[in-house]
RNA sequence: GCGCCUGUAGCUCAGCAGGAUAGAGCAACGGACUUCUAAUCCGUAGGCCAGAGGUUCGAAUCCUCUCAGGCGCGCCA
């Protein structure tokens, strides 16, 4: 006899609706039975019939196919939406765990790419997910704000740099000096030795060293709170690489202390070869550190501060072999907690004519990006809703939108070469045609309100309306059930993006939503005569509406009433 | 050289704890606005799922090899 957990992990959703919402592929049952599955299926088939869940089981071949109630589904998904309201979909399954996400991390005195965007906001989503079911979360943007590049920035402005220009405009100044650096060391390899020697001196807090780097801090990160907060992203904390600078020289001595540092060449050194990987330079010959070393003083120093449940990094593949480095060394230092570090990688952006690149100045500024697609939303709303109130504030939440979603609707893993065409496509498959459908549901709810709405929006017993006095029968046409499912399936479908750390899972999910109803709004009138009907649609239109909102929200994006 | 990732429609991608005829969007073509926002909807066309073997009742999905592209492999982050 088959266990019921076994029947659980067969159950499969068909290929078609007409297939029926649930079904039981029943090969597996032939060996046991000595049977053909056709027939097992017919034989259970014939056995169940039907209940109260589902209106019939039938088998279609091999297959056992589950049509379920839809009356009953669509009464308890709309109370359920009802009930929760903006919380629909959300869970207590975290509560009392911390979860960290790493994430955008850009590096001070560089330019905020679209390559920093998939970070950004990949990593924000996620954090959102991990809020909603619960959990404790901490968004970490660990700034790139330390190591030998600061050496090099500091030789180049004392070199060729001039306070004010920098003080005027400071990521293009600085990015000049940084690239003008490499130019020149090309030529004068001297010019690399002095970088090192000035992190030395920063790291060993060299009164000039520190000031300068304090400047490019601040001047950097305020250039960088201008874009977050375009796209309404937030951190609990800033502590960047520097913030580990004083922690470090404790965690080196613990390695050396677990046995686990080798001197080699003058550097120190963890070897990794049983592991099948390379050696991790943690301290270079020179006595100063290294990427990893800060990233492992941090990881401990996280834990030990927040006690997280997961630490997830946000950072891009080319960085596999580092944290699987750096986890195997937390591993080794014996904390049974380095199995809780996550990295969460996503592949490359590169350019149409190759490869991004700061040094050679080849970068597309993601300011520039948000702001075309605004000045592009902006000339829609000109052509198509010129009456439109509050026209800037919603180009701007349609614009930065189209921007964010684009990132949220692939998986994370793929490369991806930017493209302004794409970037700036509003049809199909994109934030503004979800922000629409939005706009559009509201918009019906609004002119229902005129005259009837009122008894259901406004009513005090709603509750109880909603309870006895709906028609649900009225809502199960197949567009009109589509919808229905969608919804029913979300809370499962965000869990699934949150263990799978992967938001475009939840963008799928609202994508499908907005189809479906504008399947639906477009075969069947809402603001109907009969009053029974228009009640049934109008919920229907309602609870499409909230929980659009909802999911947009959930990926960090607005849904205006009107666009 | 070694390791990791990717390869599905012209383009961008879903589907990959094996299951029913491989799905969307864009682009192309043809339709639908005096009626709830046409940033929409409907239809047509488009596929040797990179290739070759294998496992299985069944493979885009699992295994092996090959090819193509990307990334990474001690003093950058």
């Amino acid at each position: 006899m088959l266990e019921f957990d076994q029947i659980l992990e067969l159950i499969e959703i068909p290929p078609q609706e007409d297939m029926g919402d649930f079904a039981v592929p029943c090969f597996k049952f032939a060996r046991t039975f000595k049977k053909p599955p056709d027939l097992i299926a017919k034989e259970i088939a014939d056995n169940i019939g039907s209940n109260q869940y589902f209106e019939k089981i039938v088998n279609m071949g091999p297959y056992l196919n589950f049509f379920i109630n839809k009356e009953m589904i669509a009464k308890s998904v709309i109370m359920d939406v009802y009930k929760r309201g903006s919380g629909y979909g959300s869970s207590s399954m975290g509560k009392g765990k911390t979860v960290i996400v790493e994430f955008s991390s850009p590096n001070i005195a560089k330019p905020f790419g679209i390559a920093h965007i998939r970070t950004t906001v990949i990593g924000h989503v996620l954090r959102n997910i991990y809020k909603f079911l619960g959990y404790e979360t901490i968004a970490i943007n660990h700034l790139g704000d330390y190591g030998t590049q600061f050496g090099k920035l500091i030789v180049a402005y004392k070199t060729w740099g001039n306070k004010e220009l920098v003080e005027k405009d400071p990521i293009p100044e600085l990015l000049k000096l940084y690239v003008k650096f490499h130019d020149e060391a090309e030529k004068d390899p001297v010019l690399e030795d002095k970088a090192r020697e000035w992190f030395k001196k920063l790291e060993e807090g060299n009164k000039e060293a520190v000031e300068l780097w304090q400047w490019f801090r601040d001047v950097s990160l305020r250039e960088f709170n201008r874009i977050y907060e375009m796209m309404g992203i937030e951190f609990d904390s800033y502590a960047g690489e520097s913030f580990y600078s004083d922690k470090m020289p404790a965690v080196i001595e613990l390695l050396g202390e677990k046995k686990l540092l080798e001197h080699s060449q003058g550097a120190e050194i963890v070897d990794l070869e049983k592991y099948d990987m390379p050696p991790a330079l943690i301290r270079k010959s020179d006595g100063s550190t290294l990427y990893i070393t800060r990233d492992i003083t941090a990881a401990i120093y996280r834990k030990e501060k927040y006690n997280f449940y997961k630490n997830i990094y946000v950072v891009g593949s080319q960085q596999n072999l580092h944290f699987q480095q750096m986890f195997k060394i937390l591993e080794l230092m014996g904390y049974d907690w380095a199995k809780d570090c996550i990295h969460v990688p996503f592949g490359m952006v590169s350019l149409e004519d190759g490869t991004m690149s700061t040094r050679k100045g080849r970068v597309v500024f993601l300011e520039d990006v948000l702001k075309k697609a605004v000045e592009k939303t902006r000339d829609i709303i000109a052509e198509k809703n010129p009456d439109l109130k509050d026209k800037e504030k919603i180009a701007e939440e349609v614009g930065i939108g189209a921007v964010m979603f684009q990132e949220l609707s692939h998986s994370r893993i793929k490369d991806y070469t930017f493209s302004w065409d794409n970037t700036l496509s509003f049809e199909g498959e994109t934030g503004p045609y979800v922000q629409y459908t939005h706009a559009r549901a509201n918009s019906v709810l609004e002119k229902a309100a005129v005259y009837d709405y009122a008894d259901i929006l406004d009513s005090t017993n709603i509750e109880t309306v909603l309870e006895k006095e709906v028609n649900y029968k009225l809502l199960t046409e197949d567009e009109a059930f589509s919808i229905l499912k969608i919804i029913y399936k979300l809370p499962e479908v965000i869990i699934k993006a949150m263990e799978r750390n992967e938001p475009f899972i939840l963008t799928r999910q609202i994508i499908d939503l907005a189809q479906a109803f504008n399947r639906f709004y477009h075969e069947y009138p809402i603001l109907v005569d009969d009053p029974e009907l228009k009640r049934a649609r109008l919920l229907l239109v309602l609870t499409t509406k909230n929980v659009l909102k909802t999911g947009l929200a959930l990926l960090g994006i607005k849904a205006p009433d009107k666009m």
